[in-house]
DNA sequence: AATGTCGTACTACATTTGTAGAAGATGTTG
DNA sequence: CAACATCTTCTACAAATGTAGTACGACATT
């Protein structure tokens, strides 16, 4: 039901990783990483993150004057949508096609296949 | 370097795909196809192809009144760099934790990491 | 208390994307 | 040749996104 499918550009996902990171984060926290990394000014964050919290990726609770924010999806999540999209939408929901892609493109080493096997094989204890 | 990093939107790459898979094809071909997918206007395909064609992604060849539009980018090009900005923003650049990820996710079952270590040894196509 | 500091809220603007109508050019057919 | 069917081009508009200034309220400091 709450499954939204919730996909965010890059920028809005350099915001949510400090998020994720921290747990918690004002909005001068998270203006202070995206000066550095970026050169953001402070009330471009301050409105970046409204909006985030506007369509219900993040909430806030006001400490004095300050807001504190949170993500409200889990990067997990996130994580599922975004690469389920790009496999429909680039390897007709393949996902055999893009590992095969990650491995000729070397992005990933023939070996880690066994290494992830190895792991899940061994002790995993998710569900 | 002519490495552009091109990323497209869903929409963009449902008319890509139109292009990849003919070679070829005249307006009124992708427009048939995204009538039929999204009932999309006649005149919308124009204005996408045009758009697409002046970022240079796609060119056209004229055929009487018929612009026939093909592809610049070949679609291993835009998976490559799609992949990869998915991979840096999500998974912190580790294709390792992607691919632990479309396991874990059931998009990729155990075996499949097998039969594409195969693939790639042997050149084993068959399914 | 007055003032300066800092943070949020609001407003604003450019660009990209999705979507399509109107107008104009051109080829087709009786 | 005239009427018709098409196709491209131009223009338009809404929503999302990137970016930031201005204004206003609250807090601390002298």
């Amino acid at each position: 039901m709450s499954s939204e499918d919730t996909s965010l550009s890059e920028l809005q996902l350099e915001l949510m990783r400090v998020l994720w990171a921290r747990g918690e984060a004002s909005t001068a926290d998270v203006a202070e990483v995206l000066a550095n990394s970026r050169g953001l000014a402070h009330t471009t964050i301050a409105t970046l993150l409204s909006r985030l919290e506007k369509r219900g990726v993040v909430a806030s609770r006001r400490d004095g004057r300050q807001l504190v924010y949170r993500a409200l999806v889990a990067q997990g999540e996130v994580q599922r949508s975004m690469v389920s999209g790009l496999l429909d939408n680039l390897f007709g929901g393949d996902a055999r096609a893009l590992l095969a892609h990650l491995v000729r493109e070397e992005e990933i080493a023939p070996g880690d296949l066994d290494r992830v096997r190895e792991l899940l094989a061994g002790g995993r204890g998710d569900d």
